[in-house]
DNA sequence: GTGCTTTCTTAATCTAGATTAATGCACAGG
DNA sequence: CCTGTGCATTAATCTAGATTAAGAAAGCAC
């Protein structure tokens, strides 16, 4: 485990390479994304002080990751090689499991968000949860999160600012 | 823990209620799902032989769970009370902690999923993923677990007959 | 078996959000 | 200072999937 220094729009991370290493926050703001066939990027996380990003998909299936990562703010980072990472001896703190727990729970909230709510409804909630985060990404990248466009995420905006 | 016998179509969890237990299916089908405020059903996961149902979200959050759970099939399950669950002082095995990397893996494919394709393409990816769930429950509970209408699922099985 | 309920399918219509395209803005680098 | 490049917004059009409705097929209770 070593403490690094990255820039703004530095890529930890590229899809289709082995892992190399976890990554823990402890300053500024990371996010990992995947581009699809047709070449549009989603955002899958955004990682901002205290958060871990890592694909667990690949560390689970020994291949390479579908994920990149890159910093959105100049970060400071803890990395952990993913070569210490073995499943049939993991050595886990209380930490970790209680992160395990907590990254399971996030993304069972927003599978719930994506099969019934609308783009409005999932814009709403992802406000009301991230407001530490909404003014520090670009809109676009917050519409490849909820998974739209940045026109129709604009389209939103516009309606909400209107109705007030 | 304790292992219990339930018959097809009892329900073991209602939504709205503090979580009981966290099964594990020896035997059976299982499956989660919310009802939203129009009354509909969306499948969050099914559970075969070998695999866990609880919802952390509510475990996390302390709160009441969102998700109902019922059996497709009777079954056999090992139930883990939720009161055992204490966040500050967990007691993980090795192969706890597998499951629940295992978990945020399925979770994050799904979310991918979700956000980048088609129907029909998460159709496809459900039918190679899951073999040995697909005959075993009703098209309509596909239909909501890939987040489409049980109508358009049918659409989609038509045309790909018609394929070949 | 007969009836009754639930599930699946087909088809017509509707709509949220995608796509395409154009405009104005900010700001980075020469 | 201009000029390019990326970002946000607006608007017109298009489309995947929702909604509504109805009939056919399959379960299940009696």
């Amino acid at each position: 485990m070593k403490t690094i220094q990255v820039k703004k729009g530095e890529i930890l991370q590229h899809a289709g390479e082995p892992i190399k290493f976890g990554y823990k926050v402890n300053k500024g703001l990371l996010r990992s994304y995947t581009i699809d066939e047709k070449g549009k990027e989603h955002v899958f996380i955004f990682a901002p002080e205290g958060w871990y990003i890592s694909d667990m998909d690949a560390q689970i299936n020994g291949g390479n990751t579908e994920l990149f990562i890159d910093a959105l703010e100049d970060s400071e980072l803890e990395a952990t090689p993913s070569s210490d990472f073995n499943l049939d001896q993991l050595v886990t703190t209380n930490e970790d499991t209680v992160r395990l727990i907590k990254r399971a729970a996030v993304l069972q909230r927003r599978v719930i968000m994506l099969m019934s709510a609308s783009a409005r409804e999932r814009y709403e909630h992802f406000i009301k949860t991230y407001k530490t985060i909404v003014n520090r990404v670009p809109q676009r990248m917050i519409a490849t999160y909820l998974g739209i466009t940045p026109e129709a995420l604009s389209k939103i905006r516009g309606e909400m600012a209107r109705e007030k």
